[in-house]
DNA sequence: TGTAGGATCTGTAGTTGCTACAGGTTCAAG
DNA sequence: CTTGAACCTGTAGCAACTACAGATCCTACA
């Protein structure tokens, strides 16, 4: 793997460990069309080039892309992303801080959930009242006309 | 408010109580732009036109547009509610058929509030970790940083 | 009859967070 | 030296709207 030519062509230790984007993707789970959209709106730096081109990734990048991704999979918008990354780089941040916007998170979550639940309370609703029979009348369809009832 | 001209321009007394668009948004509060967004995309029919080239609705759209907006609430997407207006118009719909699209919605409904819970679980779990002090390191940010961890 | 204003018209572009090309390079192996 | 995989840029598409710009219609009032 490691060939004897790429010892003698690192500029640094530090870059023994460039990856290219195909690999950062493998390793962070997420997308090359993904990372390099992320680069594209600010969310993930410009990172160095090889001499053909090619995006050269650090494990500084690596250990972002994840933090990214993790933030994504709680469901954080880029936005936020971009406000906690940008703390995170200025090193300007404070606990309470990011426990404020995980908090504001974590209430827009509990709003979604409890919006959810009434939906699925009325669907719930709406088909116990049906026949699931053979025939061109369905309470659902009138229920869904009925723009009054609500519950 | 209705005048004498009105009566006797009148073609059909089924027509009777044409709708403008202004009023039509206001009567069912989709926004105007979306009624006519959804009438490029085919999902309300092309209304009559006034000699101005004004749209002009009657109470059948006012009511499909109802059922519209009603099944948006419930989360139907557009294309779920193109499919039941179809049946409907169709006049060839069964009851089962009915029953069985809103069970699958449901079921997606309540695939999207576990994995919100289990969101909410997270982030709870981390935000508890937090000292919220006034300090910049953060159990949040760790946690985010370490894609590994993910409960 | 003229005009002011509100309501409406069309068409296009923006939003979020990606994904999917097309058509062209680069790079490593055989 | 060629083949093929991986990469490059740039653009367009998805859902479900929303927000204009710039034009036209319509009605009421002077």
């Amino acid at each position: 793997m490691l060939q004897v030519q790429e010892l003698f062509l690192m500029p640094k230790i530090t870059e023994l460990r460039t990856l290219q984007i195909g690999e950062l993707s493998r390793r962070t789970g997420v997308n090359i069309e993904t990372i390099r959209y992320y680069e594209r709106i600010g969310v993930m730096p410009n990172p160095l080039r090889t001499e053909g081109g090619h995006r050269a990734y650090n494990e500084h990048q690596l250990k972002q892309l994840a933090f990214i991704k993790k933030s994504r999979e709680l469901g954080f918008s880029l936005e936020e992303i971009r406000a906690l990354l940008h703390l995170v780089d200025a090193g300007t941040y404070t606990c309470s801080e990011v426990h404020e916007m995980t908090m504001e998170h974590l209430e827009r979550v509990r709003q979604k959930i409890s919006d959810l639940r009434r939906l699925e309370r009325v669907l719930k609703a709406m088909a116990a009242d049906c026949s699931r029979g053979d025939v061109p009348e369905c309470p659902i369809i009138d229920a869904l006309f009925d723009a009054r009832r609500n519950s």
